[in-house]
DNA sequence: CTACTATGTGAATAGACATTCACATCGGAG
DNA sequence: CTCCGATGTGAATGTCTATTCACATAGTAG
C-alpha cells in the first residue's frame, strides 16, 4: 500500500521532525534512512525525493534547533517587558526546552557537525552567535536601565548566562533526571544576579541566604539533589 | 612483519591512548578497530588479545578522561595553597585541558555512552560527580577561610565553577580556537569572584572594570573575540 | 630442551546501512 | 481526457567495519 502524496515542503518538515524525535529518543545513532521513513510512513527510499542524503537531512535538524532556540528568546522578551525579567524568564525556558529536547549537545558534539561537514559546524556556531547576541542585547537593556552594573561588558555576561543552565543541563541529562536542575538555575541566579546587582552594598543577605538554602539541607560530600531519587522525572 | 610481543597491560595502554588522540583528531566515528591498530602498531585482530571489544576500549577513554580530571585537580591543589588560588588555577588548568582533548565534550554526549551503554553513562556520571565534590570541597574550604560568603552551598558554587569555563570551551570548539576563551574565563571568574566575595561593599568596582573590559573593546554586536582571527590556535 | 601460554597475523564472515534505479501511480495543467 | 512531473515503492548494490578463527611464533616455566 502506498503512503499517501504529499508536498515536498510538508514532507520535508515532517522528515526534519522525525529526525529531531528520534535524536531525543534514541540518540543519532537511532536517526536511520530507515527509522526515518518508518516514522513519517514512507519508504526509505522516498526520502531521497526530499533531501539529497541524510546529510542534508541532518542540515534542517540544525534549522530547526536555531528556529527553536530562537524561539525562545521571542517568548522570553514577549513575556516580560523589563529585560532582567526576560533573562530570568528564558533561564526557566531552557531548562524546560533541554528537557524536551535532550539531543541538543548530541547534536552539537557529534562528528557530523564538528568534524565531517566544516559547514554545519559553522551553522551550529552562527545559530549559538545569533542567540548570544540577543541575550547580550538583553544585559545592555538592564543595563541601559541601571538594573545591573554597567561596567562589565554585555557579551561576557551573555557567555556567563549560558554557563548559568549549561552545567546543570549537563548533570540532568547525566543523571537521567535525578538532578534537579530547575532548583540550582534558581540558585545560580540568585547568586549571579547578586554578583551584577547594580545596588551595590550587599545588606540583603538573608534574603539569598534562604533562597539558596532552600534545597541543599541534604548535601554531604556529594552535589546536592544528585544522590537522592529522581525528582522530577521528565 | 609481526609487531613486537608486549605486555597486556602495556597494550591496554597504548590502545587507550591512542583511542584518545584519533577521537581528538578525528573524532569518535575515526576510532575504529583498524585505526587504533595502526597507531599501535598491530593488526586489528589482535586488539582483542587486550580488549574484549570496541565498547571496551571507549570504557577505558572514559577512564583514562576520570584520571586525567582528577589530575589537574590534584595538580592546581598542589600548585596553591589558599582554596580560593587552588580554585583559580583549576580553572587555567580546564582551559589548556580543552585544547589538548576537545574530545571530552564527543565522548560525554556521545550515542555510546549516553544510550547504547547505561553503564559508561554511569561512568562518566560518576566521574563528573568525583570532580564536582572536590570542587565544593576547595569552596568549602576558602569558606571556613573566611574568603568568600558562607551563605551559599559548596555545591551549588561546585556546579556554577563547572559554568564559568564550559561555555568559553564549547564557544573555542565551535569557533576553531577563534575564541579567546583563556580571556573570557578570566573575566567570568572575575565576576563570579566579585559575587561571591566576603568583603561585601564593592567599592573597587575600578579594579574590576579594568580587568573585565582589557578584551572587550571590539565588542559589537557579537561576542568579543569571536569574529577576530585564530588568536591561540592550538 | 620441551611444552605451554600469551601475543600477533591474515583471511574470512556477517551485519548494518546509505544510496541507486527501474517501475508504478497520483493529480493537476492544458 | 491526456500527458507529464512529482511522489512513492521494492529490490538491488556496494561499502564500511566489528568480530571470529585457524595458524604462527616468541618468551618462559619446568
Amino acid at each position: 500500500m502506498s503512503a499517501a502524496r504529499l508536498s515536498t515542503e510538508t514532507r520535508r518538515e515532517q522528515i526534519a521532525e522525525a529526525a529531531v524525535h528520534i535524536i531525543h529518543a534514541q540518540g543519532l545513532k537511532g536517526v536511520r534512512m530507515e527509522s526515518i521513513a518508518r516514522a513519517v510512513g514512507v519508504v526509505p527510499s522516498a526520502l531521497y525525493r526530499h533531501f539529497s542524503g541524510k546529510d542534508a537531512v541532518l542540515d534542517a535538524v540544525l534549522d530547526w534547533l536555531g528556529r527553536r532556540l530562537q524561539g525562545i528568546v521571542a517568548e522570553a522578551r514577549s513575556a516580560e517587558s523589563a529585560p532582567l525579567a526576560q533573562l530570568r524568564s528564558l533561564l526557566g525556558r531552557h531548562a524546560r526546552l533541554i528537557q524536551r529536547f535532550q539531543g541538543i549537545p548530541r547534536v552539537l558534539f557529534s562528528d557530523s557537525v564538528q568534524i565531517e561537514n566544516a559547514g554545519y559546524k559553522a551553522k551550529a556556531y552562527q545559530i549559538l552567535q545569533d542567540y548570544l547576541a540577543q541575550v547580550a542585547q538583553m544585559f545592555r537593556g538592564a543595563q541601559d536601565r541601571g538594573e545591573i552594573r554597567a561596567d562589565i561588558a554585555a557579551e561576557t555576561l551573555s557567555i556567563m548566562f549560558l554557563g548559568l543552565f549549561q552545567p546543570a543541563a549537563v548533570l540532568w541529562i547525566m543523571s537521567d533526571g535525578a538532578f534537579d536542575a530547575e532548583a540550582h538555575i534558581e540558585r545560580a541566579w540568585q547568586v549571579f544576579f547578586g554578583g551584577i546587582d547594580a545596588n551595590l552594598s550587599r545588606r540583603s543577605d538573608e534574603k539569598i541566604k534562604s533562597t539558596v538554602r532552600v534545597r541543599s539541607g541534604v548535601g554531604g560530600g556529594r552535589v546536592s539533589g544528585v544522590s537522592r531519587p529522581a525528582v522530577q522525572k521528565r
